[in-house]
DNA sequence: ATTGTAGGCTAATTTGGATTAGCCGTCAAG
DNA sequence: CTTGACGGCTAATCCAAATTAGCCTACAAT
């Protein structure tokens, strides 16, 4: 019965890796342990398995929101915090979120195959842009939003702000999931770029006072 | 004897759209006008129309370091008018940078069809980091550091400055291949972005005069 | 005990799609 | 005017990969 979603497991991986066309209907069976024709107990085609794993994907949405927070245990609710973060808290949010991205082995590997079919299916494209864009620049916007409010950090516009603090990030991860040799290197310049981020929106209390 | 290059062209449109292993022999000659069989008398194979088609990107990619400048069209030789650049300048940068990876016909579809093919080969996965982060990066960061040696900008680090320049660039030309219909909304954030960029890392006088 | 169903296997079957064979018209070069 | 190579066509061929058929075992429920 475990079966079943085994074969989910392993498909996604092989699709994650070569793209659906490339991937054998063999390929998944060999991997589960079992032969090709026997996958058909369990799903009805080689396309039923791809619309399962879309499917999952779906159900696991929801619970992925934490990966976006400081230490991703405490609730969201808990937003006190950001009114007085650090640069390391900070850091430490970026990295979170980057880390989580990169290393989440479901997420990894449904990430890679959105994006090799992206271009398949206009429901892809959207779950995509959704899921990779327009949900964190959500997330953290409001995030960011805090601070801005509580004074922590300041400008003019806080959606290029949010922009600014998640477009380098997401950049450094298409880079690692096509050449994971390039993560230290990538993890380096994450951290460079939100001190480098932090010095230029935090309040400059300096600035302040002199004026 | 055009015939031959009509094939790559079509090909190229065909893999951008659906990937290498969804496109038929077939698809690719009855766009061209022939009978697939036809094809057989240009190139030895489906996988030699592919190789055709990269080739003829290596060749054509020494060509483009041109949109990567303000107008398009001037030498980078002329690298004076960057020490005094304008907003407006800046903008027409990015724009044009934008702009020209999104529009040119050739360039999108070979990014897209890069986009889909570039975990099936690590020489793909090379060409796209080179071809679409670092040599924008590296152009870019000359670009800017001209401006900062000028002193029309200022900054601790270039490449993290070159970074937040850029990556908002990448991420909306990658949001545009996947969902045309945002390219309007993309055009203006650039803008909105660029503005804050120059805002974040111009000179400030006020505050050196302050200090 | 019996039965039925879940899940595995081997051996077809089907099919789609790349490639080959072999023919034919055109046209430029001798 | 004839020949050969270029480029197109139709009709095979070939083959890999998805799917189906049909059989078998284990085992849970009645």
């Amino acid at each position: 019965m475990d079966t079943k979603h085994r074969i989910l497991d392993e498909a996604l991986t092989l699709f994650s890796e070569k793209g659906y066309a490339n991937v054998f209907v063999a390929d998944i069976a060999e991997r589960v342990g079992i032969k090709a024709p026997s996958l058909y107990k369990h799903y009805k085609s080689k396309q039923a398995i791809f619309n399962a794993i879309v499917e999952e994907m779906n159900r696991r949405f929801s619970e992925e929101a934490g990966a976006l927070r400081i230490d991703g245990t405490n609730a969201a609710a808990d937003a006190e915090i950001y009114k007085h973060i650090s640069e390391d808290e900070l850091i430490a949010l970026g990295n979170n979120l980057f880390l989580y991205f990169l290393h989440d082995d479901y997420t990894k590997r449904f990430r890679k195959m959105l994006t090799i079919e992206q271009f398949h299916d206009k429901k892809l494209a959207d779950v995509y842009t959704k899921k990779y864009v327009d949900d964190p620049l959500s997330y953290q916007g409001m995030l960011l939003g805090l601070m801005v409010t509580a004074g922590v950090l300041q400008t003019e516009d806080v959606n290029i702000m949010t922009l600014h603090f998640y477009a380098p990030i997401y950049m450094l991860l298409t880079i690692c999931d096509r050449e994971p040799e390039r993560e230290a290197e990538a993890l380096k310049t994450m951290e460079a770029h939100i001190r480098q981020f932090n010095r230029i929106y935090a309040r400059d209390e300096e600035l302040i006072q002199s004026k």
